[in-house]
DNA sequence: ACCTGAACACCGTTCAAGT
DNA sequence: ACCTGAACACCGTTCAAGT
């Protein structure tokens, strides 16, 4: 149960971050919903603090992941800019939750700093993917791409947080296609 | 002191929203702050949830004041276009403060009903503004103009709360650029 | 009319104690 | 090695009580 009690640990915090916040974060619950004491995560973890920088560092990673299996389905640059969004539609979809970042980032001013360190690293990660697909699509200078990739990922970042606060997936689909009929997005 | 207990209990727990959300609001803390005890804020709201709805009504009627400042300082609408995401510009430069319906937003989950109206509100004030602008501007068609506007909205917000978890007013100013010179937001 | 003290169930956290 | 019960100071909220 060792191991098992940590991964269920990270996988309820996650849930509950990606709909709650950090702050929303309840050891209680946690351990009610994986059958421990709440008393029982400190020996997994060393804080609240601790906890919220694992979580937020297993999703980026996870989204690594998930956007260099994009990158491996889409050799065309120009289709994995077009596919860049579902991965924030997929988050809405499952149960109108937020991406974890861009909900930490709301929270800034009450993060300790490990937790920060992975909320940007989360940014870092997505930019960086986004300028390769403009590298590999030949479009603009070296500059141009960082910033426009930087423009890319906080549009639709933004675009989930408006659409959840309706929960409008359709909403959400019309400010991506707007962003791209305004060559905000290059198609 | 009945007015005044009232406003600036208003106003104690808007600065605490825009610094760490709905949850965030800390009655114990506002009542220190404006020398009063935690119970007496119930005198003059029923419930947290009033007292939420209460500052998101304000804080898009402030809003919605501002905005009409700048229609009519500005009457050439391109001129109000751009002048635009000074507002959430206004917010950082505040002790790196967020957009209040972009933290509610975010807070989605655990928003009572009558806050998350509020929300809505002014949401809905800043598209309308902006609906106004491109119309005036001879922009689009109406459809057009609406769904422009929501996208500009949405971006800019998006903007701020990632600029917000660097604490980087260069890059909210680098963002807002991105999107005018990738012709989101019309110049 | 306006405010308060004391109590309630709830939080994160600690720690000594169990197996 | 892994978990627990009991305690701590803290939260929103209630309510009877003060002026």
């Amino acid at each position: 149960m060792s191991e098992n009690a940590r991964e269920a640990i990270l996988t309820a915090a996650r849930s509950a971050a990606q709909l709650h916040g950090y702050s929303g974060i309840n050891f209680r619950s946690i351990a009610d919903e994986i059958g421990i004491k709440n008393a029982s995560i400190y020996y997994h973890f060393s804080s609240k603090a601790a906890l919220g920088a694992a979580v937020a560092r297993r999703y980026w990673q996870d989204t690594s992941t998930l956007l260099a299996e994009i990158r491996a389905h889409n050799p065309d640059p120009w289709q994995r800019l077009r596919a860049f969004p579902s991965i924030f539609r997929k988050s809405l979809e499952n149960a109108n939750r937020l991406c974890l970042s861009s909900f930490m980032a709301a929270e800034y001013e009450d993060l300790p700093e490990e937790v920060l360190a992975e909320v940007r690293a989360f940014a870092d990660v997505n930019v960086a993917w986004l300028t390769e697909a403009l590298a590999d699509a030949g479009w603009g200078s070296a500059q141009d791409r960082d910033r426009r990739a930087r423009a890319i990922y906080t549009a639709v970042a933004g675009a989930q947080l408006i659409a959840r606060s309706r929960t409008d997936l359709h909403l959400f689909d019309d400010l991506i296609s707007s962003y791209q009929e305004a060559g905000l997005i290059p198609a």
